[in-house]
DNA sequence: GGAATAGTGTCTCTGAGACACTATCCT
DNA sequence: AGGATAGTGTCTCAGAGACACTATTCC
């Protein structure tokens, strides 16, 4: 395409400043009890090396959803249908990308645990980090900077993006169904549990999981199946459950237990 | 300023297409006991005549926020200083603008009670509209168009927009110190008790109100003076509080009753 | 049998809804 | 006096935390 016909018409191109306006998204997983979050290494400058959420460019013909959509396909090589991905925030500032002039629009997105993803063509390396492995700063102004050693250094400010990100996932978790979307079609309550736990960072009792999920209206409905299913070989085998809505609103909602708000806990003292 | 200096720098402009960006902020406030936001009637083409959110251009030297915070200076006359101001997200659709290529990022706004603004130099008039004179959409999908009668056309994709904002304000009650952005310096708990049931259309119960408001930590504090404030010129003076946060969270919450969630009931009905 | 996970039951305490009653101001 | 709002106390019940016990599988 030219640039004139990319140039936005029907104002005077001279009368307001025009910015590039890209798409990135958090691709959240859970595995191993752990949050995880893809990220890809640049190839390119600016930032060649460093990690960055996966993102590219919006186009004049589509929306910001369908661009987001577009990039996740593009990034996971998966087709990432039925999967959950909702808008986090917009970032501005003119000092955020060294070009200037660049506008993202932040997303994140909820997975089953899926194979780490090939690389693309713009990429060195793209593989899902354990958040706690980031060194993400505390929205409530902590502590940054825990002496991680192996943490990667992020791009831009991914890691402002990445760390409200990580908040708005423990926070959803309360209020919506959004922990099924992180388990396979069928769960049993021990894997969704483990959802909630991972993501919190903290141990919830079984029994009182159990009744709270079975007593909740509109989150979970038993399988159609008599199948059940043993994990990791070991112990009794547990029913099957399916998600009962695509992303539904809690109520009453699952409160994080006090000490699971705010700072997630440095991974030493897990 | 030309064009040339406008124009993003860093990339090759023809390799990527570029958008004009907008801050559109929706600026809430409790008055007569409704929830009133903010709009300004258009003077010029597209939408002449239709009421909007006010709002603006971005600039490159400035961030998001400052973009906002500058806009709502400039459209209220008033120096909103110890507002609320917080992102509420992106719309990029192609066709949300007719002239195409413009993206807004939408803010929402909390203010005590002040007067009218006065119309700016682009605007024909502006006033705060009762939302439930509004004709917003459901977010649940549901019911549309309840057949207001002098219920004003919104500009651009306005009426998704300021849905969106009413919903947010009135989860954003549940659980954090949001409420008290509506009052005064120093208020009565009553007051406090009339936001809530401003924004949720529902009666809460005073005593309930009153034991949680004060075993609820952050939330207020006291006043120093032993200075009462008598509502209305009726009944018994009462005492003074203060916020004690800028915005904090609550924990826990004050969860609306089930029949203030979802749909804003209509107006007749309340 | 032992370890590990699934499933059920029970005790207790906190917090919120409902509501009665008193206190202090106005006209 | 009567109306209106502020402030306090109390009864009750649902929901959540803690925890004990049984069931089923693999080693």
């Amino acid at each position: 395409m030219s640039p004139a016909a990319q140039a936005p018409e029907g104002y005077d191109p001279g009368e307001y400043p025009v910015f590039f306006v890209t798409v990135d998204t958090a691709i959240f997983t859970v595995r191993d009890g752990a949050l995880k979050v893809l990220l890809v290494q640049r190839q390119d400058d600016p930032y060649a090396g460093c990690w960055a959420l996966p993102g590219g460019f919006k186009n004049p013909d589509e929306t910001l959803d369908e661009a987001a959509w577009r990039e996740l396909a593009e990034e996971t090589g998966v087709r990432p249908s039925g999967w959950h991905l909702e808008q986090l925030g917009s970032f501005g500032d003119p000092r955020r990308d060294p070009r200037g002039n660049v506008v993202t629009v932040a997303y994140v997105a909820f997975a089953p645990d899926l194979p780490d993803p090939v690389a693309g063509s713009d990429a060195r390396d793209a593989r899902f980090w354990d958040v706690d492995d980031l060194d993400l700063p505390s929205l409530q102004g902590g502590n940054h900077d825990r002496g991680l050693e192996d943490a990667p250094e992020l791009a831009f400010d991914h890691t402002v993006i990445a760390a409200r990100a990580v908040d708005r996932v423990a926070a959803k978790l309360e209020y919506t169904t959004l922990a099924t979307a992180f388990c396979r079609p069928q769960f049993t309550l021990g894997e969704l549990q483990h959802v909630y736990e991972a993501v919190w960072g903290v141990r919830l009792d079984r029994s009182n999981f159990r009744r709270w999920v079975q007593q909740t209206t509109g989150l979970v409905r038993p399988a159609d199946t008599d199948t059940r299913r043993t994990s990791g070989g070991r112990g009794r085998p547990a029913a099957l459950f399916e998600a009962r809505a695509e992303l539904g609103t809690l109520y009453p909602p699952l409160l994080r237990p006090d000490d699971a708000r705010a700072l997630r806990p440095a991974k030493e003292t897990r």
